[in-house]
DNA sequence: GCGACAG
DNA sequence: ATCTTGTCGC
């Protein structure tokens, strides 16, 4: 798929919040531009490699409801922009883009695994992601970055609203009984209700839905299989050959 | 100064 | 995120 806008990447830290600051002034937070029905949906994650600063990115495309893989692509690039909280899209953003470029069809909606707007300037991956790819996002991350919430029913399908300055920015859920919930919120065109009913119908068994799950087992049998040195090789020499 | 801090 | 051994529970 193509991408709707850019920015450059190579920044400073000053330069990063700046952009982010700007950018969230065009978000969309409600579900009219969600579709009625959605048919597919992908899910996109990383991998770091140990021994080297290269990394991979891929991309996930499921059917929707069934969660049958229809596609997927996987990247890999050098990290340029150093791992701080709150600046994860600058970091991973590239490589994520990159799949996604290498994404034949476009997917009704999108899952990430990091914030949307629960985030210090309302602009976490998801949100940079779904604003640049044009489509609509929703984040799933592991742990809190900001935001308070109440305790959450450890039944799945039991949440907790996330508060960010008296404001709904996202929600604590449990995707999986007895197991520690995960935070989601909302990317890009699609509201905090609409996006939890989204990741809780992904789910099958496990903690992560599946567009994550699927996208992250994928980075990661890339990455032990050590195809990571020989396409960047490769990539390395197509650039000057 | 101290604690918090997506991946 | 990544590394890493055993261990508790269904």
């Amino acid at each position: 798929m193509k991408i709707q806008q850019l920015h450059r990447w190579d920044v400073t830290y000053r330069e990063a919040v700046s952009i982010q600051h700007g950018l969230k002034e065009k978000l969309v937070l409600h579900d009219e531009d969600f579709p009625e029905q959605i048919t597919t949906i992908a899910g996109a994650d990383i991998s770091y490699s140990t021994q080297s600063d290269l990394f991979f990115a891929a991309v996930v495309l499921l059917a929707y409801p069934a969660m049958e893989i229809i596609e997927e692509t996987c990247v890999t690039q050098r990290a340029s922009f150093p791992y701080i909280p709150g600046l994860l899209s600058f970091r991973e953003g590239p490589a994520v883009l990159e799949a996604f470029e290498k994404l034949q069809s476009v997917p009704d909606v999108v899952i990430f695994d990091g914030q949307g707007i629960a985030h210090p300037r309302g602009m976490g991956l998801a949100s940079h992601m779904g604003l640049f790819l044009d489509v609509p996002s929703i984040g799933c991350a592991k742990k809190r970055l900001v935001g308070v919430h109440g305790k959450v029913g450890h039944v799945v399908g039991d949440y907790a609203d996330l508060l960010l300055d008296d404001h709904v920015v996202g929600a604590a859920v449990r995707t999986k009984n007895r197991v520690k919930p995960v935070f989601i919120s909302p990317g890009h065109k699609i509201g905090t209700r609409r996006a939890l009913d989204v990741v809780l119908s992904c789910c099958r068994g496990y903690r992560l839905p599946e567009p994550v799950r699927q996208a992250h087992m994928t980075v990661n049998r890339k990455r032990l299989k050590g195809v990571s040195l020989d396409d960047f090789m490769t990539k390395q020499k197509t650039g000057f050959e």
